[in-house]
DNA sequence: ATAGAACCTCCAGTGACTGTAGAAGCAAGG
DNA sequence: CCTTGCTTCTACAGTCACTGGAGGTTCTAT
């Protein structure tokens, strides 16, 4: 299970494509935890830390805010807290996930009607500004 | 079809959502057109900057950078440029916006799985980081 | 033993806003 | 017409989330 299981920064950095420095960065806002160090004082990862800072990554890639990352960790790190606190985090950001997920596929696929139009040498006439603007394909 | 057509900037806002120095830091980036001014030096805007405001507003939450905002908008402000430049722009963009909705589904579905666990009474074990750490599904 | 890479802390700079100060414009009531 | 109050204007400082650099220490490898 623990392939890589005592890691300076540096490879945590490499295996999670973060720099540095932004580790150090997560470590002061609280949004990873305090690792142990060596006795020389350097900075000790495991394999739980790539995990939650993929996550970390991952979440502000998708537009979340680094408070509303640290929302979700905390559904991570209390997995026995209060089924009131979990279930409110939780549908709190659902709204939002799905409407993400209805504007990219509309996005995605007006990217790819332009890239057809474009095989057949007809230059498309771009509607990509409705792909995130007409109200297609809604959920609610 | 221009219900609302020449508008200042406060609605503009009110519309979008935006705030009005963000709309006046947009103009300044070159990514919302130098709109008219009225005698007085206001601005005036209309639908068509409705529709590209959203679509930027949209854009950065997805998680986009401004930069490759203005990609996305450089397709629809040239539609007729070479079909070339055109392919490659969106090719771009259409690998980060799978991955994106890959990891917005495996994500939303592990907070329903969490709702789900808390309505039976039961608090999950919490696999929230696994949404976004897991290889499962994916696209390539 | 020493060159060079990786690490440390601290702090300044960047991207993308967000808020505030101070002045001018405009719409409505008295 | 005048004042009260809201909106807009420019300009600039502040915030959030990093990113880069200076100056110094530690580790690794020859």
């Amino acid at each position: 299970m623990a392939y890589q299981d005592r890691m300076p920064i540096g490879e945590l950095a490499r295996l999670t494509g973060t720099k540095v420095n932004t580790i150090r960065f997560y470590e002061t806002e609280g949004v990873l935890h305090q690792p142990l160090r060596t006795a020389a004082g350097r900075r000790v990862y495991n394999d739980a830390d790539v995990r939650r800072l993929t996550f970390v990554r991952k979440g502000r890639d998708l537009g979340f805010s680094l408070n509303t990352v640290r929302k979700m960790l905390a559904l991570a790190d209390h997995p026995y807290q209060s089924c009131k606190a979990v279930d409110g985090i939780a549908r709190e950001q659902i709204a939002a996930i799905d409407q993400k997920i209805t504007d990219l596929t509309n996005l995605r696929g007006e990217l790819d009607r332009i890239i057809k139009a474009c095989e057949n040498g007809i230059v498309a006439d771009c509607k990509i500004l409705d792909a995130l603007t007409l109200p297609t394909m809604r959920l609610a």
